[in-house]
DNA sequence: GTTATAGGCAAGTCGCGGCTTGCCTGTCAA
DNA sequence: TTGACAGGCAAGCCGCGACTTGCCTATAAC
């Protein structure tokens, strides 16, 4: 469904923006390799199983689509849903006169 | 300071989101009118000193901004933060081809 | 075959965040 | 001055979410 609140609670957390910083940084990353990236540039707190359950919260709230191949699930980014958040509240696009 | 991290903390709830839609409704609103709202519209818990917690959590997030006036406290919606989440990731913003 | 790799599932721990409760301060009207 | 109104402060309760632990499945390499 990916419903709003679905991508706002996915945004929440600090640890799954990362995992989209890094699917931006670079695309189609399999599940180790973002464990891999993220311990190394962020000391955030990174097993296995934790960032498994974030991409499922992300995946759940239709910002990461998965594509498997083989034993290797690559993760994809989707910044589809944020499009609706970035509507909602009306954003002053112009800069303050100085 | 209003870090990042306190703006997606704050978009989180769906009360705060709620309240923010309000004050796009009709900005400058005290507490007991946003209460009264809130109430009215959603179902949504909003005792005064649950939506006065919020309001809190959206000021130290810069999205809202207080005047205070004899005995009434005015707020203000502030979609400045806003900007720098909209631009962290790359967001289509062309319509799919039909 | 066996072993290592990539990932999934389920139960359990634990801290944080949302909400309540109770009481206090300050402003205006009577 | 007294009472009603608008709001603040602090401690406590409690459920949810992040993380761990342990074990299991499946694909690929040897």
């Amino acid at each position: 469904m990916a419903a709003d609140s679905d991508v706002f609670k996915a945004l929440g957390d600090a640890t799954r923006r990362a995992i989209l910083d890094e699917l931006t940084d670079k695309d189609g990353q399999t599940l180790f390799e973002i464990c891999g990236r993220l311990t190394m540039k962020h000391g955030l707190a990174s097993s296995r199983q934790a960032i498994s359950q974030h991409l499922a919260v992300l995946e759940q709230a239709g910002l990461v689509r998965t594509r498997r191949q083989g034993r290797y699930k690559f993760h994809h980014l989707d910044t589809e849903p944020l499009r609706a958040i970035v509507e909602r509240w009306p954003i002053d696009r112009e800069e303050p006169n100085p």
